[in-house]
DNA sequence: ATTAATTACTACTTTAAGGTAGTATTAATC
DNA sequence: GATTAATACTACCTTAAAGTAGTAATTAAT
């Protein structure tokens, strides 16, 4: 009952950017020393945000990445759906597959209060929200 | 952020004898087949759910599994904890490791009330209480 | 132009979960 | 006692996530 660890270290990287938000470019050495995350694992993650949009790269010398729009604007939950980690309205506790109207599972009903906050939770946080907060490891 | 297969199966298995408690013994065959689980899987994890005492085993012809104690005494999170999947006190959303006192990660406030919930759920639900609930695959 | 520092790409290795196969053991039935 | 039908055990195979290595492409500084 976890967050997968590319979903968790991509939020970190995507908060630790939000909260650097003076400094125009952050590179994945300094990203990866912080946040003490490998740094090959770092940009292959990296390189994902990129290709969906949340992060804008810049290549060479003195290039790095920054966010690509406010991050009041990107969502916990936009991390989460580019690695499949999002909590789908079917999804269900047990059910290996999904629970549907035809076939709901066991767990049903109790599972309904916890899963909306969760969906809440991840909706409504933003980098904004999260930036600064807690510690960096 | 899902159960693993292995304690969802595991759940169903046990919901499904608590559903059949007139039937003093349930075999592997029946549950594998009615649940779709793969039956040398299934016996695995029925193995492990009897070295810890959910479940008494009798072998040879005629044998089976019953559950050990009454169903309304296990709870979902009794099963969870035999696989590690239980959510732990300092378990956090981020944070590979764990959130402690010094070092709590940026949405640890946020993930409280959720958790409390999720815990609630997993300690309180009894396979009294979902047994026959839901469909069986 | 050359160099240095950066991201991007391709391919591989490692680890753990999920799942399978075959054999040994047990106990009721015949 | 032999047979049959069940669980238990040991070892293996498969798949996906996690992580690593090396090289190519890009760009600013020199």
């Amino acid at each position: 009952m976890q967050l997968s660890n590319t979903s968790q270290y991509a939020i970190r990287m995507l908060a630790y950017m939000a909260d650097k938000k003076d400094s125009p470019l952050i590179n994945a050495t300094e990203l990866a020393k912080v946040l003490q995350i490998p740094y090959k694992f770092l940009t292959k993650i990296m390189t994902e945000l990129v290709k969906a949009d949340l992060v804008v790269s810049m290549r060479g010398r003195e290039g790095g990445y920054s966010l690509s729009k406010k991050a009041s604007d990107i969502k916990v939950d936009d991390i989460l759906n580019i690695f499949h980690d999002s909590i789908q309205e079917e999804q269900c506790v047990l059910g290996i597959g999904f629970c549907n109207g035809m076939c709901k599972c066991a767990l049903h009903d109790q599972w309904m209060e916890p899963k909306l906050l969760l969906q809440k939770m991840f909706r409504e946080s933003s980098l904004e929200d999260i930036a600064g907060k807690g510690c960096k490891i």
